[in-house]
RNA sequence: CGGGGCAUAGCGCAGUCCGGUUUAGCGCGUUUGGUUCGGGACCAAAAGGUCGGAGGUUCAAAUCCUCUUGCCCCGACCA
């Protein structure tokens, strides 16, 4: 491709409303533009590259045995009516209504069309295990988008769907995916870790996270570099040492305008472990007191997944006087009708200091069993910087992450609802055992650059650049020999099957070099008459340092430094 | 949905508080001609705006008032 006819263009200016690199880059580069918040063009290099991904995916996706499908972006109501969906999704699912007046629905997600598929053409045992996938753009509402591709409301998302006699086998899958996975990723030069993650709204089993671990990730990411404990800060748990000490008999204590942890165990000179704190939600018809040791915080995902609801707020003032709740002071001692749910770090230690549900005073050595209990003492807390792993013991570390990809194992809540069943040796009808698995793959590749770009600089894996060679002739009008060579060795990589970007066009070397830059190749080609008098052409790999390459063995040299940089990507 | 910010030429911005010397300006980019040519070159000329939209106040509005739309950031939320 020439560049002097490409369709880009490049800006020099900070694009104002970027604020992660990856944003930045792929404005100034000319790979996007905003339509509006969070739908975006793609323009001819964004494409190319995001082209590569989805090669890339296809071919891992093959090799463990999927078939490509469509899957409709557009959908009647009626069909997530059979899941109960329709009702259960929120506003992040596009509705409208087609000239009939009939509900439709722009496709978030795909398993009820999957499953639909599924049971039109599964009978029999015979026919699975299979695996359909498919990339296609999907739409969600987001109530928020932020940072360019990273989270969007319109993107392409490759999801694939596997189908089983029995979780033995959806396990056995499950495994196969998950390394196609960390495949897919490596190729795509992207380093990722999985992770345990929450299963939310998708419900089922078992669920892995794939992150790219970067500063500007939205996920936070507790690993343990010891035993390779990682996971999801959401469902993240820590080893901890609870205060047991015989129990003390309890005691009012006097603590005028001291409402926050911090303030009370300050000026009673007690530890922040040695408190407790209470906090109310409202869940929708009635209010929770959950109870967790002072220092720790509450988990308001496992406590969502613990209520099996969606949202969570905050009680008002209002609310916490109608159950006789002091605020600032909240205890579950003497609690009235009002459902508790105790974290275990509030349940296993002894004489903790609590509020006393009166103005101004707290009270001293509680102890669950004896001064308040409740049947649901579970998990509700979140593991803070520097807590021990649960496995081994060893200093927890917190970092930040991108996912960009997930698995699940679904089970039958698709299949059961739909009726999506095969029959057995014996003749008995069975429901089909689900799994999915996506990646978002403009999120991929935005992840990249935000891993290993630059500010001012891309540098793609070979495997995702949209040209794997840029050659830059300079100074072309001045010295016909320069003009000369570079037009043949264009000519040489394109007979050669090479990927090659040539910026012809008529404009000075510092112009060329910068957007150079912006587009990222990973194997540039100089010529000039710098270049010519020192030998031939000059060669830089991945930004290390130039090096002159004699134009007869250019071919060679270039074709060998491909292999080299694709095999890096194993 | 809560909090904050922004909207003026293709892009980045100044001007807005305090209405009138502004015929709405600057930088970048674009077009034409010339000179340059190894890290965003220089000279000259030119094109490009109903100041996000609607209504109002006023002799006079980019500037003041009301309403409205869009976008960004933080939080809530997120298969």
């Amino acid at each position: 491709m020439r560049l002097s006819k490409y369709f880009f263009k490049t800006i020099k200016e900070m694009p104002s409303d970027a604020d992660l690199k990856s944003h930045k880059l792929l404005i100034r580069g000319g790979y996007i533009k905003q339509v509006s918040a969070g739908i975006f063009s793609y323009l001819p290099l964004a494409l190319r590259a995001l082209h590569k991904i989805e090669r890339i995916i296809r071919e891992e996706m093959d090799k463990i045995d999927g078939y490509e499908v469509n899957l409709p972006v557009v959908m009647p109501a009626s069909l997530w009516n059979e899941t109960g969906r329709y009702q259960d999704v929120g506003e992040e699912m596009l509705r409208f209504t087609d000239r009939t007046g009939r509900k439709m629905l722009l496709g978030m997600t795909h398993e009820e069309a999957v499953t639909d598929m599924a049971r039109y053409v599964i009978n029999s045992y015979k026919q699975l295990p299979v695996m359909l996938y498919q990339l296609q753009t999907k739409f969600r509402d987001e109530p928020r988008v932020r940072g360019g591709l990273i989270r969007v409301r319109e993107f392409i998302m490759k999801d694939a769907y596997s189908f089983h006699t029995d979780y033995e086998d959806l396990d056995r899958y499950y495994k196969r995916a998950y390394d196609a996975y960390h495949k897919i990723f490596s190729r795509c030069g992207l380093n990722v870790i999985s992770v345990s993650s929450d299963v939310g709204m998708m419900g089922g089993t078992g669920a892995d996270e794939f992150m790219a671990v970067a500063e500007s990730g939205e996920d936070t990411l507790i690993l343990c570099e010891k035993c390779g404990y990682k996971a999801n800060r959401e469902v993240a748990k820590a080893k901890r040492n609870y205060k047991k000490e015989e129990m003390l008999k309890s005691e009012e204590v006097h603590t005028p305008g001291l409402k926050s942890i911090e303030e009370v165990s300050k000026f009673l000179k007690i530890s922040p472990e040695s408190t407790m704190k209470a906090v109310v939600y409202n869940i929708g018809k009635e209010a929770v007191m959950c109870v967790i040791r002072g220092d720790l915080e509450i988990n308001e995902t496992k406590l969502r997944n613990y209520l099996k609801i969606k949202v969570l707020q905050f009680s008002e003032e209002e609310e916490l006087n109608k159950y006789g709740i002091v605020p600032g002071f909240a205890s579950p001692i003497n609690l009235k009708k009002m459902r508790l749910i105790v974290d275990e770090s509030a349940a296993d230690s002894s004489n903790l200091l609590s509020g006393a549900n009166k103005k101004d005073y707290h009270v001293k050595n509680i102890n669950f069993g004896r001064d308040f209990t409740s049947k649901e003492v579970v998990d509700i807390s979140s593991v803070k910087e520097g807590e021990k792993c649960i496995k081994c013991g060893e200093k927890l570390k917190i970092t930040r992450g991108i996912e960009v990809g997930n698995i699940f194992k679904l089970g039958t809540k698709y299949s059961s609802t739909m009726k999506a069943r095969y029959l057995d040796e014996t003749g008995k009808e069975s429901d089909i055992i689900m799994g999915c698995y996506g990646i978002g793959v403009g999120r991929l590749l935005a992840s990249i650059l935000e891993v290993s770009s630059e500010d001012n600089k891309i540098s793609w894996p070979i495997s995702v650049a949209p040209f794997e060679i840029e050659l830059i002739a300079l100074a072309t009008e001045k010295d016909e020999n320069v003009k000369n060579t570079a037009e043949s060795i264009y000519e040489m990589f394109i007979t050669n099957d090479f990927s090659i970007l040539y910026d012809d066009r008529k404009a000075s070397p510092g112009f060329k070099f910068n957007d150079a830059d912006l587009i990222g190749s990973p194997l540039r080609i100089t010529i000039g008459t710098k270049s010519l008098n020192e030998g031939g052409a000059e060669v830089m790999v991945n930004n290390e340092k130039p090096i002159i390459i004699k134009t007869s063995e250019l071919m060679n040299f270039i074709k060998q430094k491909r292999d080299e940089l694709f095999s890096q990507l194993k």
